[in-house]
DNA sequence: CTGAAAGCGCTTACAG
DNA sequence: CTGAAAGCGCTTACAG
């Protein structure tokens, strides 16, 4: 491997002058530049990271956590976020650290590696996460960006989905197309997108003229739990056993959803005729379950990329106001509506 | 945060021997070493990887490069194992970068950039990867380890899958269960696993006594393309069209056997009674699927663990004879057998 | 068993 | 616009 002494020595230059060049930093006359650039190519020169970063102080690094429990469900969704993420990361020197954490976390015990040892710049929390984290992350002053969570109250860098809106849009699409009576079932109000969905369901119901408080706690189911196709399937068993005659159910995400309709099918409830049902995020499933999935796609790889975007800005300059950017999204109408 | 030196001058000894201690080599006085260790705790230093890494001239990088489609598709397959080797990982001073690369992989325009870079000390390659990219690595002796995946007439540093005991016990099982007709639908022979299950498949219809080509040839469904639910929807619509009597499908992986049941439902064909299918490696959505899966379980953490144990004995001595570990699968009994 | 010194390959004021 | 020099925080022969 050639050092920058060899391009150094090769374009008949000194090394300060070669960085300057590798760095795009100051000015260098036109002759010398080329010199050096085509000393570089000859040498086929990488700049050796550890020693920039030694000098820099900067380690390139950024990392992602996701809790662990999102990692290894059905959806593939928080992957997709990553691999956004390290997409965007392709046009820079920065490489992404991905790694998971418990629900019980313990920043004594469980911190992630790169965390304990400053080997990253930043860090990007995915989804749910455990409230000591961030404050570790507030306390050590280390810049993060929350994507799709948040904390009332509380105003960090983020990326948030534009869940209301969303929800409206597909339960009021849902009216539109004639059911009359909609259901809603979801998991854990912790989560604040789970939170916005009920809240655009709600909306669109009372804009449509449905909107009373005794039609949707009838119609609604909850679980204080994580969301999953079994609380999905827990939810339709509670709606149909209080008798009720819902004709559609939007649920708050596309894994809820599978469960929703595997319980319709255990009970030979035609899906949409009798019911129809709608999830959210466009988990790659929903387009090969049976019927397929109607669903709101939430464009995750775009969710990865400005959220790298937005953690490069704040590590730049971290001492701006905290903002929150949201994404949009769309209805996706599939035949389970 | 404090340097090795802040540490040496607490404990009243030289960098030398604090630089010892920390990388516990060579012999420290007792007395020594306890001054040191407690200088340590009590600055809670931690080594500058980069510094170390700069001296060392390794990176504490290694690479896990998995195809883009893999990556994006339903199961999570490969998000496992690669989590099964971050989970490794954490013993030890290694960083997994986790890149994707497309099926036209030109190492000119799409190397990834921690091997342009030479970032990682090392490679792991899941599932099917371009072979240009493995010629690249050979000639530039990058260590690195195929997992679930061969060429064959070459052989390299690898884990395997049991795929052919895990197909022959999952046939076996149904022919035992009373199913005369067994089929087999599947995708890429380019993928040895397929083919290896493929093999264990018709070595159970053997040594069962029904192993003759004609029937098998009548039973089978392949496509030259890479699994997917498609695959398995039109290897069902295939074989019923030739006006066949399968009872019972043995499918070359999950995805596609969620396929094969989506078409057999749509055709008011009972799962299992009036046809059994099986998959292949238990992912996730095997367990939510309607009906519920019988698959062949892949120990996908384990298989991760052993990959990131092989690639750092390859590390640490780069000239031994390449190894192949086979990880060991099970068989999985659940509704739709 | 321990320390002084060189070196790893960069960046960054600073001087000119 | 360019170069000499110091420094980033480690490791590693080497000497004692």
């Amino acid at each position: 491997m050639s050092t920058i002494k060899d391009v150094a020595k090769k374009a008949g230059v000194s090394i300060s002058t070669v960085s300057l060049v590798i760095n795009k930093k100051g000015y260098v006359a036109q002759k010398t530049l080329e010199k050096i650039t085509n000393a570089i190519k000859e040498l086929n020169y990488k700049p050796l990271h550890s020693a920039r970063k030694l000098a820099t102080k900067k380690t390139g690094n950024i990392g992602y956590i996701v809790w662990d429990v999102h990692f290894s469900e059905v959806e593939i969704f928080y992957s997709q976020i990553f691999l956004g993420m390290e997409y965007a990361t392709r046009e820079t020197d920065n490489y992404i650290l991905l790694t998971t954490v418990k629900e019980h976390f313990d920043p004594k015990v469980d911190l992630p590696r790169f965390l304990k040892y400053k080997d990253v710049d930043g860090v990007v929390l995915a989804g749910r996460v455990p409230h000591n984290l961030i404050d570790y992350l507030e306390n050590q002053s280390v810049p993060f960006v929350l994507v799709d969570y948040g904390i009332s109250g509380k105003i960090y860098n983020s990326i948030v989905i534009d869940n209301y809106n969303g929800a409206f849009q597909a339960v009021d699409q849902l009216i539109k197309s004639g059911k009359k009576n909609i259901g809603f079932v979801g998991g854990s109000f912790y989560h604040p997108s789970v939170k916005e969905r009920y809240r655009g369901y709600k909306e669109a119901l009372e804009v449509n003229g449905k909107g009373n408080n005794k039609y949707i706690e009838r119609n609604s189911y909850f679980k204080k739990e994580e969301t999953s196709p079994e609380v999905g399937q827990i939810g339709v068993k509670k709606i149909f056993s209080n008798g009720n005659t819902v004709d559609g159910i939007f649920c708050c995400n596309d894994t809820t959803a599978l469960g929703v309709m595997h319980e319709l099918k255990n009970q030979n409830i035609k899906i949409p005729d009798e019911v129809a049902v709608v999830g959210f995020d466009d988990i790659t499933s929903s387009s090969f379950c049976t019927p397929t999935l109607s669903t709101v796609r939430v464009p995750k790889f775009d969710v990865g990329k400005e959220a790298f975007k937005l953690l490069s800005e704040i590590i730049e300059s971290p001492n701006v106001t905290p903002q929150t950017r949201t994404i949009s999204v769309e209805y996706i109408k599939r035949q389970s509506s």
